[in-house]
RNA sequence: GCCAAAAUAGCUCAGGGGUAGAGCAGCUCACUCGUAAUGAGCAGGUCAAGGGUUCAAUUCCCUUUUUUGGCUCCA
């Protein structure tokens, strides 16, 4: 199987870090603010915007032939932000060389020089790109029926369908600005020869350029890489396995709030809890088909008693395992089993990114079996369920995508075509806006996958509910139905966050480090003004603390200003000061994390507060 | 995996062919301190690892490891 598929096979089966891309969805949010800003239809802003920045290509792209009169040109499209273009040069860029580009992209925007259209013949064509192979090649790409099309400006002309500005005159020389050189692949495809890609940004003048430069920065400001750091939460260690998670007390604690909460959800709306092993023979995955379809995205075997075992990249075969251990009746389902199952796989080398893309992580896992008749409700049951915890977690804005059955496909028509109606009865019934990717399911069903919106218009996909015709069918499962014959229940995987890895690198990121007080690793900081104070800070902290409360007196030798300084860096959401006044009248004066002021509160009103606050679970 | 850049104290970074520096954090001491950094002192590094060039390498070259940004947006 191509690798993709593989990849396909995974990130369905069980909620993937594949989907998060960052940057891509960062900028992506930023022209919806943009959109925003100016009243305009996406559409219309879109247009514009793409005009400008293809012509941006062009403009560089004749500034790279400047200096490089040999070089080869390829594609240079718009992209979400910008736009780059693609060049096989005689030698490597160096950042340097984006300055001496961008000197001559000035230049030529400073021409004014008008974009001209022409359309040509094949053999015109042919002659004008005689010494730039990509082009002949994209030449010969081109369907017999479509015209062909150059557009000039100056000296330059592309192959290029266009559409673009009339005018350099429309290109601001000062609301552009080249971002990168980066390696890609001639058409993306690995075997082709690597080409030097240099993006660059550019928008209609230069208030919006220098916009978008700041969501750069908020966007590095909220790294969760960065804030794990700061914040003391989690770490990672090359020496000791690149892509693996060490979770530090004060993110373990915001691990622990987040697991109590998925636990106690889970078994209010009827699941149970299971557990299995991280390892399993090779037994389990032949019947799985995991070594078939799957083996390189597996950390190789280890032989033990002449079997070889695998780490699971997976949940679900030992969850069928559970399912097979006894004979079961339709009196029986739905079975909705649930586990924190720890999976590894091995992501390549280049792709791992923070907690976003890792080699071992912690899926939300569940497999519903059902039978046919109770599959509809359970589907409902599972999106609003989903919805219900997303929304737990501050995320309001959801957006539905429905894969369906690809023309490679296990299992029967029939059903697939009942399990995707069903997804999309539920969708509707649900209310959600969703896109239906058409044939973008996995080999073995239909799946819904939720995204959600980041604090900054950012998209990830958390949730994923997917079914598998597969499975059933590799371990034989059955469940004895009404009228005595044994049947193929149902089965569908989903997962509510994804990975707790990821989902918490969303949430540092979601929150840029201040995590609602339900969530805070440290709820309260008590903080005396002097040392006369320390003995009541410690009773008040003990007193706290049997309230429930993730709190912790700050006796350090620093001044109050240190502390009360320390304590927001770390981002804690109540800062207690006590004083004289406070002991002798069993008050709390209350610095909030935002600035806010709270003097004169009696310590039971405090806690009242703060526990409103926790329980329903806002922020500050 | 591929292209490029990077790796110096716990953190953030400076430096540079003659075996390293700052700020913060840490440790010690002093300080009766009310809403974002009290002061002084001490300690802290095989300059990622391995190899090469050189009288001399942390600095230049090569390899490896890891990190970062890309590798989907179609003439």
């Amino acid at each position: 199987m191509e690798p993709r598929n593989m990849r396909a096979l995974m990130s369905s089966s069980l909620p993937d870090a594949d989907d998060a891309v960052p940057e891509r969805e960062g900028m992506k949010a930023f022209l919806l603010v943009y959109t925003r800003r100016y009243g305009m239809a996406k559409e219309d802003a879109g247009e514009k915007l793409s005009k400008i920045r293809h012509s941006m290509a062009h403009v560089m792209a004749e500034a790279v032939l400047q200096m490089f009169p040999t070089a080869q040109i390829t594609i240079g499209p718009a992209i979400d932000n910008g736009f780059y273009y693609d060049f096989d040069l005689p030698r490597q860029l160096v950042n340097e060389d984006l300055e001496e580009i961008t000197t001559r992209m000035k230049a030529i925007i400073a021409e004014g020089k008008p974009f001209v259209r022409r359309v040509v013949s094949r053999a015109e064509a042919q002659k004008q790109f005689a010494d730039q192979t990509y082009k002949l090649e994209l030449l010969e790409a081109i369907p017999e029926d479509e015209e062909v099309s150059l557009y000039s400006q100056g000296g330059f002309t592309d192959l290029c369908r266009g559409p673009h500005v009339e005018s350099t005159k429309e290109l601001k020389a000062d609301a552009f600005k080249l971002m990168s050189i980066a390696g890609a692949y001639w058409r993306g495809k690995e075997t082709n020869p690597m080409l030097t890609r240099i993006y660059g940004t550019a928008w209609e003048n230069a208030k919006d350029l220098r916009l978008y430069l700041q969501h750069l920065e908020d966007v590095e400001k909220r790294d969760h890489r960065k804030l794990g750091k700061e914040l003391d939460l989690f770490s990672l260690h090359e020496e000791a396995g690149p892509g693996l998670v060490y979770w530090h007390p004060m993110g373990a604690r915001i691990r622990q709030a987040i697991e109590n909460f998925w636990r106690s959800e889970h078994y209010a709306n009827g699941y149970e809890m299971v557990y299995t092993p991280h390892l399993g023979r090779s037994w389990l995955w032949e019947t799985s088909g995991h070594l078939g379809f799957y083996k390189e995205g597996m950390y190789p075997p280890m032989e033990m008693d002449k079997s070889d075992y695998y780490v699971k990249p997976m949940n679900c075969p030992f969850h069928i395992m559970i399912y097979k251990n006894s004979k079961r009746s339709y009196r029986d389902l739905p079975f909705r089993w649930a586990e924190l199952g720890t999976v590894y796989r091995y992501e390549k080398a280049g792709a791992m990114h923070g907690l976003m893309r890792v080699r071992g992580f912690t899926q939300d896992d569940a497999h519903l079996f059902v039978t046919p008749d109770q599959m509809n409700d359970e589907i409902l049951e599972v999106l609003r369920f989903s919805l219900h915890m997303l929304q737990a977690f501050g995320f309001t804005e959801i957006n539905a995508y429905l894969s369906t059955k690809p023309e490679k496909s296990v299992g029967d028509p029939a059903r697939w075509a009942d399990a995707t109606e069903a997804l999309r009865k539920a969708i509707v019934a649900e209310g959600l806006s969703y896109e239906i990717d058409e044939g973008g399911g996995a080999f073995y069903g239909p799946k819904i996958d939720l995204k959600i919106k980041d604090a900054i218009g950012r998209e990830w996909q958390l949730s994923t509910v997917q079914f598998d015709f597969n499975e059933p069918e590799r371990f034989d499962m059955t469940f004895v139905d009404k009228d005595g014959v044994e049947k193929r229940p149902y089965m569908i995987h989903r997962a509510l966050l994804g990975s707790i890895e990821r989902f918490f690198g969303v949430l540092i990121e979601h929150y840029a480090g201040a995590f609602p007080p339900w969530l805070s690793p440290e709820q309260i900081k008590v903080i005396p003004v002097g040392e006369t104070f320390f003995d009541y800070a410690k009773e008040l902290e003990g007193r706290l603390r049997k309230e429930g409360f993730r709190v912790s007196a700050d006796l350090g030798d620093d001044r109050m200003n240190a502390k009360i300084r320390n304590a927001q860096q770390q981002k804690i959401p109540y800062m207690v000061i006590i004083g004289e006044r406070e002991a002798q009248n069993d008050q709390v004066s209350v610095r909030l994390r935002t600035g806010k002021q709270e003097n004169g509160l009696s310590t039971q009103a405090f806690i009242d507060m703060v526990k409103q606050k926790v329980e329903s679970k806002q922020q500050l």
